[in-house]
DNA sequence: CAAATTTTTCAAAGCGCTTTGATAAATCCA
DNA sequence: TGGATTTATCAAAGCGCTTTGAAAAATTTG
């Protein structure tokens, strides 16, 4: 049923059916709840499609993220993050559209989400250091909130992050202050914003303490079990091997604990580990007591932000750029302990 | 810039234009190149919405994901389900629609869907046994394929699933022919239609060989780390033991691997493991050399042949409903020998 | 070369909704 | 009670596209 048919169902105009549903006060009580009565009896609910082209507004948000042939993988955090959006989007009544895009065809799939016009605004993933896709949304007027950051972008922009250099300068200061000095960092693809920066964290932290970084004991990569185990393996191989390891994440660090395994060692006395935990539902970091030692930041918390921050972008499209930037919680689990004499 | 100023632009009307840019036979080639030219210099594309009004199609599918209050997880394996079905659906030209409908919200979600009409059809996630979804879809007449079967819906659906029942029962075959009689499951939530078909063949298998299942060595839950891990626990706790593990994910199989370590187990010699891997991109079984020895069916794969299942349904709306079962492949990997004795 | 045919282009209607500007009905005030 | 206000309803236009049915232009035919 249309709202043509409803009306006339109802011996009214559409106008004032219309009215009555989306709560106008210029209808009398008695109608509307007439209105609403019908309505509900006929299961009656306006056609998406062209409520949108006559109001101009989607009440669709989209979901872009990048789909390389290279490293073909839907990052896991994804999952967790839209659901934390999710609650936000749909409370508000937008509906959520989803854009695995191409490595290389970004810009030409950037300017037909916006020629068409079916999103009101884009939640922008996995940005890189340099990220073209800022720059061309900023020109393209169309709102949109990154979850990240992109470094070398100097326009402002909206971001939603997590202090990815703050978390990884501490838990490097703190297994310095456990007494180790060959310590190891398992990352994420170094192009990407968020693994720079751990990076960054990283060695600041070694150089604060004077001690000099050591490029045997930096690895990067996707983000999988296998790359922690290789690379782990790799570097327990090494003459003099790291004590201690950073992870980017909780299924590298399950990698590097099985590389432990292999070779014999105890996790927390031989060699120590802290993983950043983004808190994904599926995968958490153990039970009540923490399995590893980890820079704690919910993912979901941040989806839900994102969204927030979105919305707000959409209702007041001329506002200037927000930022979040969320710290992430030191948990202490046992996968660290003294540096071994 | 929209339909009607690029036909003034090109002193053509919008009829011609359309048809130019549509591939209709009845525009002379020299004018259709000339429009071509036109449309791509000033980034001309059709609007969404309106096209849709005009058409009656959305050029658009809908993912449906329960979204449990009790249970909050978007499960992991829909990253990679989506992204198989994206490389079809985007290939076609059309778009992702992400739903999370909350439990209990299902009836009036779907016919709000389908009222709205922003979709041609959709894709159910995550069935259970008596799931009431597929015969309401059935009712509303909304194309649709589901990820999985539900056991007791007798009304023909269209389906997409893997021999859960098979594959378990293959793997208990196996393990018994290595000498285990303590055979233990850790399955998913059991109202699940993959976690009840998988625990059916389990108990087939253990019955043909004349073993009287344990209910002690049978746990179901949230397929997280943890549900592995202390359910492995528990169960190595008992009097008896079990001496191998069926898990119904990778994730499950960690848990139960960091419970044998905390025994001080060794795995494929002490206590044998088998699991279900469903091939996901961030969450390998191992590199070229398997740890676990699993049952093995791509999830991307599945999203793949869905989403071209249900292409063809939004083509054929007439056509009987289809049904697709994949195998698993048994992998042997280090986590199983024989049982001790 | 006019009539018939084919090819190419166009004006206008329609998809289902919102919204503007006008009108009818009800209420108010003097 | 009649004019001024307020309240409630409506007809029609418009969102940007496709598509129908008609017209104009080009081509063929006898």
């Amino acid at each position: 049923m249309n709202l043509k048919e409803l009306a006339e169902h109802l011996n009214l105009s559409q106008t004032t059916v219309s009215r009555a549903l989306n709560g106008y006060p210029e209808v009398k009580e008695a109608t509307r709840l007439r209105v609403e009565a019908a309505a509900r009896a006929n299961n009656y609910t306006p056609n998406g499609r062209a409520k949108s082209l006559a109001t101009g507004r989607t009440m669709t948000v989209g979901h872009v993220i990048p789909l390389s042939k290279k490293h073909e993988m839907v990052n896991p955090v994804f999952g967790d993050f839209v659901t934390g959006a999710a609650e936000s989007f749909l409370a508000s009544g937008y509906d959520l559209m989803l854009s695995l895009v191409e490595d290389g065809k970004e810009e030409e799939h950037y300017r037909t989400i916006k020629a068409r016009g079916n999103v009101d605004g884009i939640i922008v993933h996995g940005p890189r250091m340099h990220d073209s896709r800022i720059e061309l949304l900023n020109e393209l007027e169309l709102p949109f909130v990154v979850h990240g950051r992109a470094t070398d972008v100097t326009t402002p922009y909206s971001w939603i992050d997590m202090n990815n250099f703050r978390a990884f300068c501490r838990a490097t200061e703190f297994l310095i202050t456990l007494g180790h000095k060959r310590i190891a960092l398992i990352n994420g693809l170094e192009f990407m914003d968020f693994a720079h920066r751990r990076k960054l964290g990283y060695l600041t932290a070694l150089e604060s303490a004077g001690i000099k970084p050591n490029h045997d004991y930096i690895a990067g990569g996707e983000m999988t079990e296998e790359h922690g185990y290789s690379n782990a393996m790799k570097m327990l191989d090494l003459p003099e091997p790291p004590t201690a390891f950073l992870t980017s994440s909780l299924v590298i660090a399950l990698g590097v604990r099985r590389a432990l395994q292999d070779r014999n060692l105890v996790m927390g006395r031989d060699v120590s580990i802290i993983t950043h935990d983004d808190d994904l539902g599926y995968l958490r970091n153990g039970g009540d007591v923490p399995i590893f030692t980890a820079t704690r930041s919910s993912v979901r918390e941040a989806g839900r932000l994102g969204a927030d921050m979105l919305l707000d972008m959409i209702a007041n499209p001329s506002d200037t750029p927000k930022q979040h930037l969320l710290e992430a919680d030191m948990i202490l689990g046992g996968s660290t302990g003294p540096a071994p004499i």
